[in-house]
RNA sequence: GGGCGAGUGGCGGAAUUGGCAGACGCGCUGGACUUAGGAUCCAGUGGGGUGACUCGUGGAGGUUCAAGUCCUCUCUCGCCCACCA
């Protein structure tokens, strides 16, 4: 009797065996190579989503297949569980944070078991737990103490619906990351993390990462942004003050026609006594497309040309970038050029496309390429990258400023004015100012159950019995530090937390974590591609020179998959355009809905949802399964391939099997692309189903087909793969079971066929035994009769062999 | 404005890196079985042509015996960064 596919029951059984036998646990083991597989841990927001499906599916292929290859395969999970949604389901569904995060992390482990994931769950954690974020507040405590972790007040900013400030990275074009409200500037004075201290090492270490994509280097390479140039001091006409620039083109030196200062930049406090003039400042715009300034009525001498310039306040020059003040050459700046114009200040050239010097005219717009330079007095003729050369060593020489480096990156202001998070372990006393919580007193825990009408938790800043401590060192009452952690710095850590997940000494026990750091893989969206990947580097490296791990960078390998598109958009509630796991496990079972994922397309590129592809991945399983139980394979075992003989009939299908193997292997090894891997379970599947053994050796052959099939199946479809295993007379776990070795002299093709071109166009082909010469090859090409026809009686210039290919006859 | 990608049938996507373009799947067409088919199986399926053939990888050139793949120019789309001096 024939019995159905019924995924449910299949998949049911399998997650139970490898529950109870602890298959996916794993622990060091210094005779078997390690391999660290991990995808980005979920915020726990109720459900998992299609998004989590195929990130979370493609890491346990890769996970699966290694383990199958050998590895000692770490591949843990976990819940990056603190977070401002938190705080408003709380409101909406009078859960307190943690009830509701708890309540979510339950449910969605429960949807990652039924898919079929090979995690070691014993390592899982959650960062709202004490027993991590202590470790947190330990970390900032110790980067406190070597000055990556301070103070300060500044522009920060501000999204009003979240209630809180955020870092840079996490505004995106002027708006909040997470409820997109415009984004406003307050100062304010907020906690950092000096992450510029590392900006030179974050960006030349991008070039050791060979296995990362082009594009994410490109972004982080962008983000660090650096910039070479030069500071050079302008003394202020009538005063012995002066302003001190920056600029990467100091070949543009004697162009600049005026200078521009930033509306904070301290000179303006000593200089600027005209009430008029300071009200004029403080109405400039704010609106970064219009350019505006205002006119001091100081003068600043260019020592190199010796003129004297115009000093403008300019809503566009930013304090926070190199010094502040910039000199201003509208002739070779294309703002500049604007600026000058409208408020009709000089234009002066100095540099010159090649061999257009005379061009002559008032500009259209400012000239930014390189040329050759003029009016530049010892330094004209030169060409502008010689001259950027010389004019800095001339500056040093002569001490009028000196060379530097600019970056764009700025340090990460982590201080959050909202309740679900780690609190900043320190607190402010009177008489000894801010005092580090000792470490025996961690974690400063977060108080639960204060909440307000609305069910909305307090922010720490309400929490009367929270703020209230007395001074660790003079005894006194003291308050308590009332923001808490952007939770980056949770995910900024935690792969390597997973490595001794329990470990109570310590953030990281240093054995098991050099034993498994870095991550050898690492899956996960290209949103992150500066925020998170940026701020774990930063952190993997502060935890090196802390002495706690010796990797410098966390992760070897990166993946970064595409999104999950329906209808021509990311599946999103406000779109409407979502497809629930839940619902698919339950009709097709967890490996339908991975073979899917895995197939549409490969997993960088985007993958559109399609619910009759879904279909035809339940197809492929289910023609799979009937082969088996049709022709009751059901005893036998496995089969060394070396035992088989050939049988004439099926030796077309011991080559498949072989091509197989390569292909798959091959397919997995080289890129991840799993579609082509699939495809070409496929069409074994297809060539397994038009096999008819008819002698006891081509059933071997047939036997050996269905088996390789599903060891190689086995990474992606885990479940189904087991179940045939065991009815094909296996004993235990196919994930036991050796990767197959595909053998080079089975896959060549015995006859194979040539393809004869003339002048490169397809006119034959030609069947032949494999290992012919070329001149036999020649021989029978042209002997073929339509060959002979074309070729006719022209005179043949030259034949062209490529072995095991074609034959180009050109005439 | 700067950076990074990508353009291949009706659709998702293949193509051992210069060697038969369209593997595999979806969809579609026809057939079988069926009370029925949105199940299953069989056959077909890039365009044009009865045909031999011919045209085809965004477009235009080029290199080559041979180009989706390499070079030059160009168009379109997507993403990221953007007064950073």
């Amino acid at each position: 009797m024939e019995e159905k596919y019924k995924p449910k029951k299949v998949e049911d059984k399998w997650q139970k065996f490898w529950d109870s036998e602890d298959l996916f646990g794993v622990i060091e083991s210094p005779d078997r190579k390690k391999f660290y597989c991990l995808e980005m841990f979920p915020y726990p927001s109720g459900r998992i989503h299609m998004g989590h499906v195929r990130n979370y599916v493609i890491g346990d292929v890769i996970a699966r297949y290694k383990r199958m290859r050998g590895f000692n395969v770490l591949h843990p999970m976990g819940w990056d569980a603190f977070g401002l949604p938190a705080e408003n389901a709380a409101i909406k569904h009078g859960l307190h944070p943690s009830k509701w995060t708890r309540n979510n992390i339950d449910y969605m482990r429960m949807q990652l078991k039924k898919l079929g994931l090979s995690y070691d769950w014993k390592r899982e954690l959650a960062t709202c737990d004490p027993e991590y974020y202590r470790w947190n507040q330990w970390l900032f405590l110790r980067m406190l103490e070597r000055g990556l972790a301070y103070k300060k007040k500044s522009s920060v900013n501000w999204c009003s619906s979240c209630g809180t400030v955020l870092a840079n990275e996490q505004v995106i074009d002027n708006a909040c990351w997470r409820c997109d409200t415009t984004i406003v500037q307050k100062k304010l004075e907020q906690w950092f993390f000096r992450i510029t201290a590392y900006a030179e090492e974050l960006l030349n270490d991008l070039h050791t990462l060979k296995n990362w994509p082009e594009r994410v280097l490109a972004m982080q390479r962008n983000w660090i942004g650096r910039s070479e140039g030069v500071e050079v001091t302008f003394r202020i006409e009538g005063s012995d003050l002066s302003v001190r620039i920056f600029t990467t083109r100091q070949d543009t030196l004697y162009g600049a026609t005026f200078v521009s200062i930033a509306r904070e930049h301290p000179l303006l406090d000593e200089l600027i006594k005209d009430e008029k003039i300071v009200e004029e400042i403080k109405s400039l715009s704010d609106d970064p497309e219009e350019k505006e300034g205002v006119f001091t009525g100081l003068y600043a001498i260019n020592p190199l040309s010796g003129d004297k310039l115009p000093v403008w306040v300019s809503n566009f020059v930013l304090m926070e970038y190199g010094t502040g003040a910039i000199m201003a050459v509208p002739a070779h700046d294309q703002r500049d050029f604007e600026f000058a114009i409208k408020y009709d200040l000089p234009v002066k050239q100095v540099i010159f496309p090649e061999r257009a010097e005379s061009a002559g005219g008032p500009l259209e717009e400012a000239y930014e390429g390189e040329g050759v330079l003029l009016n530049s007095s010892g330094f004209s003729g030169l060409q502008s990258d010689k001259a950027r050369e010389e004019i800095a060593n001339f500056i040093e020489k002569e001490n009028l400023g000196c060379k530097n480096t600019n970056y764009r990156l700025r340090d990460w202001g982590i201080s959050r004015q909202r309740y679900w998070g780690t609190p900043i372990p320190v607190i402010y006393c009177k008489t000894c100012g801010i005092v580090p919580v000792p470490e025996n007193e961690l974690p400063v825990l977060l108080p639960e159950g204060e909440q307000n009408v609305d069910n909305a938790p307090l922010p720490l800043s309400d929490v009367k019995s929270f703020i209230a401590v007395k001074c660790y060192e003079c005894g006194e009452d003291a308050e308590r530090e009332t923001d808490t952690m952007d939770t980056f710095v949770d995910s900024s850590w935690y792969f390597i937390r997973y490595c001794s997940p329990s470990f109570k000494d310590g953030p990281v026990d240093s054995r098991a974590v050099d034993h498994w750091m870095p991550v050898d893989q690492y899956i996960g969206g290209i949103e992150h591609a500066v925020l998170h990947l940026l701020y774990s580097r930063f952190f993997t490296k502060v935890l090196r020179d802390i002495g706690l791990i010796k990797a410098g960078e966390p992760f070897d390998r990166l993946l970064t998959q595409g999104m999950v598109i329906k209808d021509g958009a990311k599946m999103s509630k406000s779109k409407g355009n979502v497809v629930d796991p839940d619902l698919l496990i339950d009709t097709y079972g967890a490996d339908t809905l991975r073979i899917f994922c895995l197939f549409a397309a490969p997993p960088e590129r985007d993958l559109e949802w399609s619910d009759s592809g879904l279909e035809g991945a339940y197809r492929f399983l289910n023609r799979l399964w009937g082969i088996v139980c049709k022709n009751s394979i059901t005893s036998g075992g496995e089969i060394e391939f070396k035992s088989l003989k050939k049988d004439k009939d099926l030796s077309g299908l011991l080559r498949k099997i072989h091509q197989t193997i390569r292909k798959v292997t091959n397919s997995i090894e080289r890129d991840y692309h799993f579609n082509t891997a699939i495809a070409a379970l496929m069409e074994l599947l297809n060539e397994i189903m038009a096999s008819k053994p008819s002698t006891s050796d081509g059933k071997d052959i047939f036997r050996f087909a269905i088996n390789s099939a599903v060891i190689l199946l086995a990474p992606f479809a885990p479940h189904i793969a087991e179940e045939l295993w065991e009815k094909t007379g296996n004993k235990g776990s196919v994930f036991g079971a050796p990767w197959p070795v595909w053998d080079e002299e089975t896959v060549k093709e015995e006859e194979i066929e040539l393809i004869i071109q003339i002048n490169g166009k397809v006119r034959g082909k030609l069947g032949i035994t494999a290992g012919l010469d070329d001149e036999t090859i020649s021989q029978k090409a042209f002997a073929d009769p339509k060959i002979k026809e074309y070729v006719g009686d022209k005179p043949v210039k030259r034949v062209v062999i490529v072995k095991g290919r074609l034959v180009n006859i050109v005439v």
